[in-house]
DNA sequence: GTTAGCACTCGAAGGCTTAGAGTGCTAAAC
DNA sequence: GTTTAGCACTCTAAGCCTTCGAGTGCTAAC
């Protein structure tokens, strides 16, 4: 792939850029009025036509203006694109959201989603922050009524999942509680390798409960995570790219489906090095969806890896203005990151030690 | 208004479930060939004709078919639909999926939302069952650096809320797990409003913790529900109808906002007595959203009054199978009664008793 | 009261024309 | 050799017209 001039580094970009503002093919004259180009309708149009002969551009017909193609979208984004950072009103405005939510994991996620759906007129995806292997802190078991037991998972970290399970025999709340207290000061800190072992040395009952709660913690380490916060997922159907056809609608039926979503944030975990953080998948680039071919997806995972990490991202058409997504991600990102750490970091890094 | 003769209720009805099957207006030869009218068309042109003055009917111009208006959809849900069940084998099968289901209330809400979804072609919405009252049955407490405490409410029926809280002095654990027992044995099977009445007896810390544990009974209580369930959000994009206007987003939107969902099950709550169970908003009606002018939603109670109770519903285009629609609603309604209850009823019953 | 027959209406679909936006090419200018 | 003015050419979008046929409403006969 040969080296493009600056000159058409320039044309491309304001190409692009006209592009996603107007959402119609570019012509040359109107490059060269608007962004005050020096050079003539002629010139830009042997530059829009040579840029098109290498595949950056296409036209929708002969005599149609131009548009930019997936490898276009593609130069622009990983080398033409200059970071730009959230401008300053906005950054303090969304901290300012943050500080005054309540302090609560759940409502974080809620509002992220929600500022990335809003900033980026895209849908939003943000899944909670997920310890790397899941790792207990407590646990409780409450009788519901005969053999039904609900139990309750403390994470370090903070996550908490709860489940119904029912027991061979019906036991009594004292039982359980006893049981409870004893599991706890046994499984402290442990995660599911370990207490898979612990189990055959236990009492019945308490083997029984070992093995749900060794279920439940594998469950976790398998899934990306418990929830996934969607949101705005129609701004992706205003754009005027999806009127008409239903692209859009299967795009974001997809996003209502668990299983994309699984694969998507998976990938993210192997290629996480590659950039310094924020990955554009341009056209569903990599995915197996075709829903995805004319759809863009900006990710970024956020928390401290190795300890625990969540992913946010935005999905939407291909002509996206990538450079105000890719910095609200990679700012919220930050942000979480943020949070993330300064309510998990102390804990996670002496957690081991002491006995609730 | 008048009384309808048989026939044309026979005709309101054919010409309903027609339109409702193609989404094209119905013409009198159509319905006499179709569903073999023992009249002639004519006959059917001239009780078409009176439909049309009384209102049930209309012509998008003067010589057209007829479709319904919001008053027919009104009459024959209302006069004309006779009760239908759910064919038996797909009891069988949706039962059956529940019973494979992990036994978790958001898992079974969950499934909820998507049999709902899928059975009715529209977007489903479920809430978790609520409890009239939050009322207290476990608390747990636990550090996680310096002032921050991560407080796990579990309620009565099986809830359970947590919280990051930051105290105004710094706790040890040991201090933290002093106060749970104590607070614990005091809320056991308390309300708000009693707790709320404790807090000016009680030491500093635990006063603060008590306040903190009232903020969140409130919250419940004043929220329909802590989370609700949406699945098929894009199922209502797919009709015809709307396919070229984005009034269906502007819908789907709503759906995505929580203020609506909270009146609108606001609403639920007051007008339960009024049927035996489902109730059918036509065209919007009674609430204050334009754009759900052109859509119906059939809602039901689950649960039981007194105890806890959620709500479920399929919001569709108002051309919907309404019999099929309330038919599912109806079959989940009970079916989630049913766990429910088997979960909470005897908890519920006996609770301020016993201390575990 | 019901129905056959028929004139009438109106939108959807197809064909045709036109306007204009935009290109590619050529030849002149720099 | 690069840039640019000029111009012929292309192709769509929009408007207009016509046609087709589905469907009605009315009237008169049964």
């Amino acid at each position: 792939m040969e080296e493009l001039s600056e000159r058409q580094k320039l044309i491309l970009s304001v190409a692009i850029h006209e592009y996603v503002r107007t959402a119609a093919p570019v012509s040359s004259m109107h490059l060269v009025e608007r962004y005050h180009l020096d050079m003539s309708s002629a010139t830009v149009r042997n530059e829009l036509s040579a840029l098109t002969e290498m595949g950056y551009l296409r036209q929708p017909h002969t005599s149609a203006g131009r548009l930019p193609t997936e490898e276009g979208y593609r130069y622009f984004v990983g080398r033409l694109l200059q970071e730009t950072n959230l401008p300053d009103n906005t950054r303090r405005t969304i901290s300012h959201q943050f500080y005054q939510s309540r302090n609560d994991v759940d409502q974080w996620m809620r509002l992220a989603a929600s500022v990335l759906a809003y900033q980026s007129h895209g849908a939003s995806l943000v899944t909670a922050p997920h310890p790397a292997r899941a790792v207990l802190k407590h646990l409780e078991l409450i009788s519901t009524r005969g053999k039904q037991v609900l139990l309750v998972l403390v994470m370090v970290g903070g996550e908490v999942r709860q489940r119904l399970i029912t027991l061979t025999e019906s036991v009594t709340q004292e039982q359980l509680s006893a049981s409870a207290d004893h599991l706890k000061r046994l499984f402290q800190g442990q995660d599911a390798g370990s207490l898979q072992a612990l189990s055959s040395q236990l009492p019945a009952l308490e083997a029984e409960l070992t093995d749900w709660v060794v279920e439940e913690l594998n469950d976790m380490d398998a899934t990306v995570s418990g929830e996934i916060f969607l949101d705005g997922l129609t701004n992706v159907l205003a754009e005027p790219e999806f009127s008409g056809s239903d692209d859009a609608r299967r795009a974001i039926r997809l996003l209502e489906e668990r299983s994309m979503l699984q694969e998507l944030l998976a990938r993210t975990v192997l290629s996480t090095n590659a950039m310094n953080g924020v990955q554009v998948l341009i056209g569903g680039e990599g995915t197996s969806w075709d829903e995805l071919r004319q759809c863009s997806i900006v990710l970024a995972r956020y928390g401290t890896p190795g300890l625990a990490t969540g992913t946010l991202g935005v999905l939407g058409p291909m002509r996206m203005p990538y450079g105000r997504t890719i910095s609200v991600v990679r700012f919220l990102s930050g942000l979480l990151s943020d949070l993330v750490s300064e309510t998990m970091e102390e804990e996670l890094t002496n957690n081991s030690g002491e006995v609730n």
